[in-house]
DNA sequence: TATTGTTATACTCTATAACTATA
DNA sequence: TATAGTTATAGAGTATAACAATA
């Protein structure tokens, strides 16, 4: 592991370091969530689904497409999948016909449990940093975000 | 934009508040990278592979692979794109003749710079930070990312 | 024997466009 | 007409396995 720390830039580009850097985490963290997915036999996408999921509040079909920030189209198959696992089952509503709501069944919503406690812990990158180094790792973030508003 | 935010956490769960704010500052970037990349004309992830490279220490083809976190044998078909639209060059290397460098052309450079300068101002979120902030930003990434050792 | 890059293949994720059934 | 979901399709990204040339 190594190989793009040569990308940078000029020696006081701060911004463009810790862009590079906060790249390489977000690295590391797929590859981990790629192999939550695998160790449960699902694609990360189906994990993704499923966690945007909850039954107190039903999500039509296009709620997840946008939660999930992909086309409709492609909810069909991916629902097709998590409903043939018996994982959740679409239900049409009165109100509206076309709509369809998504409910998890008892074994989605134990499914969804396992994925929350495995996805819980941040990437071990961050994990390792001590408590001093994670408080001031927030604080600069939540300023980050903050600053998108 | 909004869907994820309840996957909160302990409140002390400082690492997970942190990667939480982390993956907001990835998605407003993401998306601008997408217009980027349109905008020239390009797949997201051959900016990426053109802004790995650099002539002062030319990648091999496994080199680029391991910076853009895949499979070798997908850089192959990658780096066909790039060389046909004449940005850069394989170039086999005396040492051993196994391995191709790779070379940017005088219009890989040129386009390179351009993305360059386009991505410094990508993440708002981070050119928005104070001096001060970048700077302990860098140092406490440059140690989680060095924990991965 | 092991490694670099290539090819073949297959699967996932993605968007666009056309369709259906409702509204 | 407009919208929710589906289908068909195509392109990009991904990994695995087998191969040629070279080490």
């Amino acid at each position: 592991m190594e190989a793009q720390a040569e990308v940078s830039t000029a020696p006081d580009d701060l911004g463009g370091r810790a862009w590079e850097l906060m790249f390489e985490v977000f690295k590391s963290a797929k590859a981990y969530m790629e192999v939550v997915a695998a160790g449960l036999d699902m694609t990360p996408q189906q994990v993704y689904a499923l966690k945007s999921l909850t039954n107190e509040r039903p999500m039509a079909m296009s709620e997840l497409a946008s939660s999930l920030g992909c086309d409709a189209s492609n909810v069909t198959a991916l629902v097709d999948k998590l409903e043939s696992r018996g994982l959740v089952e679409r239900r049409s509503t009165d109100r509206d016909r076309r709509v369809k709501s998504l409910i998890m069944t008892e074994a989605g919503v134990a499914l969804r449990a396992r994925i929350q406690e495995r996805m819980k812990k941040a990437p071990a990158a961050i994990e390792n940093l001590t408590s001093g180094d994670k408080v001031a790792l927030c604080e600069i973030l939540s300023r980050a975000v903050a600053s998108l508003e």
